[in-house]
DNA sequence: ATTGAAACGACCAGGCG
DNA sequence: CGCCTGGTCGTTTCAAT
């Protein structure tokens, strides 16, 4: 008796990622502008079977979305920095998150070690650098902000799909 | 011969950018999904037109490349993490930058402040995040690194093609 | 999951402001 | 020189096997 029959299928929506669907995810996240011609060669199934799965890849959210990235400097904006934000109680605050509504602001994590949050800036000059930490002092309750600017840029990519064989199972025995 | 074919086109293709590209960065870097069609009547142009910009743009590097953004803990990625890398010495050996072709490690930025790098990761657990430092330390010139773990991300994006008014021109506004 | 067909969008050429 | 109109072709996407 196989017992590995009960698996839940009544989700059909939330199945586990198999080995195609993770190729697909890497190939997307490389480049999003492939044709499903091209990306059903490279997995080896037709065109429209990867259409259905990649609807339900982001049905399911595992893509969120699809963007164009786009270059700072080329923009205008030249100077990358992370800026770490103290507060007294609990940083997360309605004034500090309302931050988000400025494009500069690229990422905001609540983190651990001896820093309440942790921003992600990307601005156009020091100017604009300061004019964003003169608003966050404004902001009741910060007690202070330590600013890491980024001098050189050498990996910057979003989520991969992949996981490393190294790391699957923790630090290896040497 | 004809020397004016490796011409960098600096007086046609990179002139500025104009309104009309900035919102068209805009909605790509929103999603990228849109339609040409659908893309021309929200700038109020016709579709060839949009196009050849779009065309330009990406020629240009202002557009480096269009991808799916993926979910993290759906991939099996829970945990992301800021690690700061103090070194001996000038940190961005070859050694450290090898670190890149793990899939886990995301960003890699040289900073100032009192650590030399800065690497944003992200691992399916704490012994991945173990596993990664220990890493790290084999690593010759690496003195100490401090790790800042995500507790909750609250802003996540790539780089947006507006500027906010208020940080245009620095602090001295209010 | 595959095949075939229909609808849509991308993309090229030519002409106008 | 950049934008618009019409046309072609490739791609997406649906229906049936």
């Amino acid at each position: 008796m196989k017992n590995t029959d009960h698996i839940p299928q009544n989700a059909a929506s939330v199945r586990a990622l198999d080995a195609i669907d993770r190729k697909i995810l890497g190939e997307l996240g490389r480049d999003a502008t492939l044709s499903f011609s091209d990306l059903s060669q490279r997995v080896g199934l037709s065109a429209p079977a990867v259409h259905e799965r990649v609807k339900r890849l982001k049905a399911a959210g595992v893509i969120k979305r699809t963007v164009a990235i786009l270059d700072g400097p080329a923009l205008g904006k030249t100077l990358l920095a992370f800026v770490h934000v103290d507060t007294t109680g609990w940083g997360k605050t309605a004034a500090l998150m309302a931050l988000a509504k400025l494009p500069e602001v690229e990422e905001i994590h609540s983190a651990t070690g001896d820093t309440c949050l942790i921003m992600k800036v990307r601005v156009a000059s020091s100017e604009a650098l300061e004019g964003l930490l003169s608003q966050l002092y404004d902001v009741d309750g910060v007690r202070s902000t330590r600013t890491y600017v980024a001098l050189s840029t050498h990996l910057e990519r979003t989520v991969q799909a992949d996981i490393s064989d190294e790391l699957a199972l923790g630090p290896h025995i040497k």
